[in-house]
DNA sequence: TACTATTTAATTTTT
DNA sequence: TTAAATAGTA
């Protein structure tokens, strides 16, 4: 068998990673070594030199656009297309379990996903229904309470209320929501995950029969795996599967999302005799850039340790930039982006990153005076604009009558009448008969409404039930194309004055056309309005349409992961901006944030600015700021200091920030107030500062209370007394 | 029911 | 500051 085409042009490390016998293997992969090439040689390895079926293998990955360039080079490597091989996210391929098996799993056949904001949606409505005072709790803290149980595997009746009466509420409530979803028939993206494990766990012959399929299990990004993940890839493993897992501890940056980055030691654990492959050769960026990010990231402790390198040249030196304000970083910024457009490279070429969403404002307003073309990742996406979810509220009652959600979101939208007070009554008769909303409407109709609501709540289900006759026998699109007419949505947003109504309109044409490019899976074997519905709630389509033209791309830090350009801006880079405020406290936080540090580092292929500002506006005050402390940690002989233009006009301001380095808060009725002083509150009793913000009487400290945890205070309301 | 004033809070995001 | 959610008014 030749070899070559799969073996040709890898390094020594990729090489023996990819071939590494049938047995569990953990790659540690650092950013720019390879690691998508890795795996997907891995692949064309196994199937194409190992003679193993592309049927017995599972590749699982995080993002769908992961999983679909995985399967284009696998194919391009193999040069034959590859079906039967499995290949998807992990929701994605949870979801293809689940409706094979919806009986085993507890499901209505026609079960829905929801996305996080139908999720916000249905808790709010649970909220009203059951009464509860959102003084104590916002939906989306129990939003990510219950996304937190579900991501470690939690059903309420594992969860210990530890004698907290607020606790045992927050489970009560899990409960609820579990009762609400079973009811419509709806499962939320945790929710996929936690019946796929326990769908296989609680069946040994579904169990043996995927354990006897998928011999090899090709896991993408796995220091972002959370608990029920891993566990799902565990149980599917079992003692005879060779999981095959790809990862980097230092680019683990979603632990807040639960992801869990010892699952690389609890790996090794669990396969005792896996074979351990680091990739530290890097292909993307200068020497320069490669050792400031290897000095930031040794000052973390709980990491594997690896050492990227190149063979390449050692680059220019970082550049690092003080401005005075987040105005003057713009500045900056943008005439380094045109000096680069004018050298002839292209904008596409250029990114901005930032810590947080809000930073890209300031930019954008310069870009735009600029007219230099950009785009933001990031923001709404197709499938999660509104008026496509009306739309598809409509295709799911059609497909589910027994979807609250939906029947709330449309009921009366277009406005038909049917206000607060009337979706009050038929909701708490849901309630009292434990029944859906449909239900509930049919059944009180003629008795316990008023004659005008009664009639518009039947025009609403004649309405529906009319949609759902006739669009029975469409194809697709006509299905979606003959329901936002008829529904007279349409009607309803052109009525939308100004662009915006047009853009709505716009958007639910292009639904019909999604519609109509929309090619059902035959091997689902699922209506292919259930299919799209899925579809729509799994795959929410791209950010932005015009993603063609070139231009400089601006995004944070975390949506940079897995990218890189051949220039790049670190933005913010002030303690407390970046790292954030909210991740000094604790150290895992902080070297989190260093991880993300180390992430944005190693986009830069070529050259990276670092920019911060000794003073920036935020939330409308202005603050001082250190620069970050990331900027320290990266050796001297890699920086190039770039001084401000004017050096003039900098006294003044200059010797203002200096007097607030030495003092951040302005002196006055708070003198003595410094970080580590010990006070003492009226109410809150003793506690230590930990951070000070703000000046004179917008200044606030952080205190963290002995009793109550701790606190932003505003200084000159306090009255702290100094102990 | 729709528009306007007021209050409140403020990382990171994919599925 | 500002965006979003809520409360109040026409």
């Amino acid at each position: 068998m030749d070899v070559t085409p799969i073996l040709a042009n890898l390094n020594d490390a990729q090489r023996q990673a990819v071939t590494s016998p049938a047995e569990p293997a953990l790659i540690i992969a650092g950013a720019g070594s390879g690691k998508t090439r890795v795996l997907v040689h891995r692949a064309a390895w196994l199937i194409d030199v190992k003679g193993v079926s592309p049927q017995s293998l599972l590749a699982v990955t995080f993002t769908n656009k992961a999983a679909a360039e995985m399967r284009s080079r696998i194919e391009a490597l193999l040069k034959i297309p590859v079906q039967h091989l499995w290949i998807g996210t992990f929701h994605g391929l949870a979801h293809r379990m689940l409706r094979r098996h919806w009986r085993e799993a507890g499901l209505p056949q026609n079960f829905q996903i929801i996305d996080s904001d139908d999720q916000l949606r249905l808790i709010k409505r649970m909220f009203k229904s059951l009464k509860i005072d959102d003084s104590q709790w916002t939906p989306k803290e129990i939003q990510w309470f219950i996304n937190g149980q579900k991501d470690e595997g939690l059903r309420p009746q594992h969860i210990d209320d530890d004698g907290d009466p607020n606790r045992r509420q927050m489970i009560a409530l899990y409960r609820s929501y579990e009762e609400i979803c079973q009811r419509g028939g709806l499962v939320d993206f945790a929710e996929l995950l936690l019946r796929a494990h326990e769908v296989l766990r609680d069946n040994s012959a579904l169990l043996d029969h995927y354990r006897r399929r998928f011999k090899h299990l090709l896991i993408d990004e796995f220091q972002d795996t959370n608990a029920i993940q891993y566990a799902w890839l565990r149980l599917l493993a079992g003692d005879k599967g060779v999981p095959f897992a790809v990862g980097d501890d230092d680019q683990s940056i979603y632990g807040w999302r639960g992801a869990r980055v010892e699952h690389i030691q609890q790996f090794q654990k669990d396969f005792p005799g896996t074979h351990v492959v680091k990739l530290e050769q890097n292909y993307r960026s200068t020497a320069t850039i490669l050792n400031a990010a290897n000095a930031v990231i040794a000052n973390n402790n709980m990491r594997i340790g690896k050492n990227l390198w190149t063979d390449g040249s050692p680059g220019e030196a970082i550049k690092v930039y003080s401005a005075y304000d987040e105005r003057d970083e713009a500045d900056f910024v943008i005439g380094r982006l045109r000096d680069w457009i004018t050298q002839g490279n292209a904008r596409a070429d250029a990114a901005i990153l930032y810590r947080s969403n809000a930073q890209s404002r300031v930019l954008e307003e310069s870009l735009i005076n600029a007219r230099i073309p950009y785009r933001v990742y990031g923001g709404l996406r197709f499938f999660e604009r509104a008026e496509i979810k009306d739309a598809l509220a409509y295709l799911r009652l059609i497909a589910n009558r027994n979807d609250d959600n939906s029947f709330e979101r449309i009921v009366n939208k277009p406005t038909r009448g049917i206000g607060a007070r009337t979706v009050e009554i038929m909701r708490s008769y849901a309630k009292a008969n434990a029944c859906s909303m449909w239900r509930a409407a049919r059944t009180i109709v003629r008795n316990d409404l008023s004659g005008r609501a009664a009639n518009a709540v039947d025009a609403f289900m004649s309405l529906i039930e009319r949609l759902a006759r006739e669009t029975a026998g469409m194809t697709l699109h006509d299905q979606v194309d003959h329901t936002i007419h008829l529904s007279g949505l349409i009607e309803f947003f052109k009525k939308d004055k100004g662009e915006k109504g047009e853009m709505r309109v716009e958007n639910l044409a292009e639904l019909v056309s999604a519609a109509k490019s929309f090619t059902p899976d035959p091997a689902e074997e699922m209506l292919p309005l259930d299919e799209f519905l899925s579809h729509a709630a799994l795959e929410a389509g791209e950010g932005q349409a015009d993603a063609w033209e070139d231009c400089v791309q601006l995004m944070t830090m975390h949506s940079a992961k897995g990218l890189e350009f051949p220039l790049v801006f670190m933005c913010g880079m002030e303690d407390g901006l970046f790292p954030h405020q909210r991740s000094l406290a604790d150290p895992r936080g902080l070297e989190e944030e260093r991880r993300l540090c180390y992430v944005g580092i190693t986009r830069a292929k070529q050259l990276l600015y670092i920019t911060y500002a000794e003073q920036r506006r935020l939330h409308g005050m202005d603050n001082f700021s250190q620069p970050s402390r990331f900027i320290a940690e990266i050796p001297d002989e890699h920086i190039e200091e770039i001084r401000p233009r004017v050096q003039v006009s900098r006294p003044l301001h200059a010797s203002r920030a200096a007097q607030q380095k030495r003092t951040p808060i302005v002196p006055g009725r708070d003198m003595g107030i410094r970080l580590g002083q010990r006070v003492r509150h009226k109410k809150f009793g003793e506690g230590i500062i930990l951070n000070c913000e703000g000046q004179g009487t917008h200044a606030r400290v952080e205190v963290n209370f002995e009793t109550v945890g701790t606190k932003w205070l505003v200084l000159s309301y306090a009255n702290l007394d100094l102990m």
